[in-house]
DNA sequence: CAGATAATTGAACGATTGCTCAACTGTTCA
DNA sequence: TGAACAGTTGAGCAATCGTTCAATTATCTG
């Protein structure tokens, strides 16, 4: 991920590339946070979260609605849990995932309102 | 994308999967979300996004910032803009690009908030 | 006009991603 | 204990992604 700071160009307006460079993101702050938003970045992964909005669910309720197998879902919910964005508790033989916090339901609506607008 | 509406499992919990299906998003918003959001899963357009809320930039000072090629560049660029993200104008040989509103710094700011908390 | 520089483009490539499949773990119940 | 079912996992594969490279377009200047 390390890029060279090398510039291959000349007539750079100097004086701004200064002024924006301080208040960049560091390196680690940028893979951080498109790591994050790389969650949001798939069909799936953002309808298992708006269900999950709406009520806690297994993995055999989220397979069932979405229509895919389990394994695909269960990929897909190990992703978000790593990324702590759902949480999850065993109950008998099921595992009920829901949201880790409201930010995730904000990030959602954020997104929905910028496609909506 | 499409998915077939197979259902493997047989003990669903009915009663939710019947309340929540009616609220999941449809197949296609839920594809422009994550297309959306999958702008903001990559650290090199992330970076970009952040220098332009900043100060307008052109490509030459976006590749000096961020050390690399203007190509590379303006193949992320291309993609920002596909999607209105950012906006652009020409000045002579350079062309200077902006963020295209603050729905892009609101989504990059609640992101960092996340990270942050 | 020709030459220089900014920017864009398309092909090619290696890396990453999301799903399938099969094997496995964990829990319940008879 | 063992059958049945929920869930997880790892390997494999096709598709997608991000960069490089070379060619091209666009604009300015002499």
């Amino acid at each position: 991920m390390d890029r060279l700071p090398v510039c291959e160009c000349e007539a750079v307006h100097q004086d701004v590339v200064d002024t924006v460079r301080p208040q960049l993101l560091c390196g680690d702050e940028a893979i951080d946070l498109a790591a994050l938003y790389k969650l949001f970045g798939d069909g799936t992964r953002v309808r298992i979260m708006q269900a999950l909005r709406v009520h806690e669910l297994c993995v055999c309720d989220l397979a069932c609605l979405l229509g895919m197998t389990k394994s695909a879902i269960s990929h897909q919910l190990k992703a978000l849990r790593l990324s702590n964005l759902v949480r999850f508790r065993r109950e008998g033989q099921n595992v009920f995932y829901a949201l880790a916090d409201e930010h995730v339901e904000r990030i959602l609506d954020l997104g929905l309102d910028h496609l909506r607008e």
